[in-house]
DNA sequence: GTCTATATGTTGATAGAC
DNA sequence: GTCTATCAACATATAGAC
């Protein structure tokens, strides 16, 4: 693994970043080839159409999301307040690639629409597991959800630095865990 | 009003309607007139451009937003019920309006991103006046966001219909329930 | 108000030199 | 492995007939 990134990660890189931040319609070959400082005829040498772009970003995203499943399993605080946690956006690889992948499957893309979705399975089983409850889970999901795309999504609901809906991750925090207290009482 | 959809309206409601099942990318001139049923010279004879195109769906959307929060305002069950029960995607008008004005700011549409921070900073002001407290009044938005991408955009998480994720809307209202009767006991 | 025809620019992809 | 042409396909937009 050499901390000298190679072009065709620097061309993955590019194509992520342009995902996420012009969008599907912006991020095209010349786009890339210009942000990852590369000609035309260089980038197509290492994915020979868009398609293998995209498959690209799919299998990075495949390969961060399984680290990360097995972070949110052992993770001291458990999974549901790992995932909350780890739902605002601090820009990490994950991010990114999670992202972008969003942004592929908003366009029709099979291979990004069905790892996203698996990889949200994952997420649910792990915290319905901790809670026990299908309700809180799913509610604890939508936190999770919510906080991705308000502040993950360029656009989505697009904040500004203050925005009333935006705020510390600390305060959610507590709100999780009420909810998971909420869990035993849950049956009147 | 006539009940007849002028040329102008269905139009508009094809670029929306593209705009939701393609994306940004397949929401192309030729696709909305083949969509709408007219030609070319047609479409542009009530949108010289495809920025006024879209101005057209923010613009759409403004009115049916204010008609919405009217509602959510004098709701007998309250601002935050009605926002999550609001949030399923249904296919109403507004839903529509929403979630093509959601693309356009993927798109980093200028206009259809202050439109949608507007909105959701209306909903907030609700939510917030009603339940009293910031967090709890974030975390409710939050559910209703998650809801909307969820089950709103095609793509988002895609879901599939038994998914663990989905499930009736009964159980998250009474989610809001307890988050609303948490607040009083909410400082420590 | 709606149509056809056409101009102009982009985009994705190929061929072949270095 | 990387570059420079170059092309066919498609997108937006205009002009003008009906």
């Amino acid at each position: 693994m050499p901390a000298q990134t190679s072009t065709r990660d620097r061309v993955l890189s590019a194509y992520e970043e342009l995902l996420i931040n012009e969008g599907p319609r912006g991020a095209t070959l010349d786009a890339v080839t210009a942000l990852a400082g590369v000609s035309k005829g260089g980038l197509l040498y290492h994915f020979k159409n868009k398609e293998a772009l995209a498959a690209g970003v799919v299998e990075r995203l495949k390969e961060l999301a399984a680290a990360d499943l097995e972070q949110m399993r052992t993770d001291p605080e458990g999974p549901s307040r790992y995932l909350v946690r780890t739902s605002v956006y601090v820009g990490s690889p994950l991010d990114r690639a999670l992202i972008a992948a969003v942004r592929l499957a908003q366009c029709s893309d099979p291979a990004a629409s069905d790892l996203l979705q698996q990889i949200h399975r994952d997420w649910f089983d792990l915290v319905f597991h901790e809670v026990g409850d299908r309700a809180i889970a799913r509610a604890i999901m939508l936190l999770g959800d919510g906080l991705y795309y308000n502040e993950g999504l360029p656009g989505g609901w697009p904040q500004q630095e203050n925005s009333p809906t935006s705020g510390p991750v600390e305060e959610l925090l507590e709100i999780v865990d009420r909810l998971k207290a909420l869990t035993p009482a849950g049956r009147p």
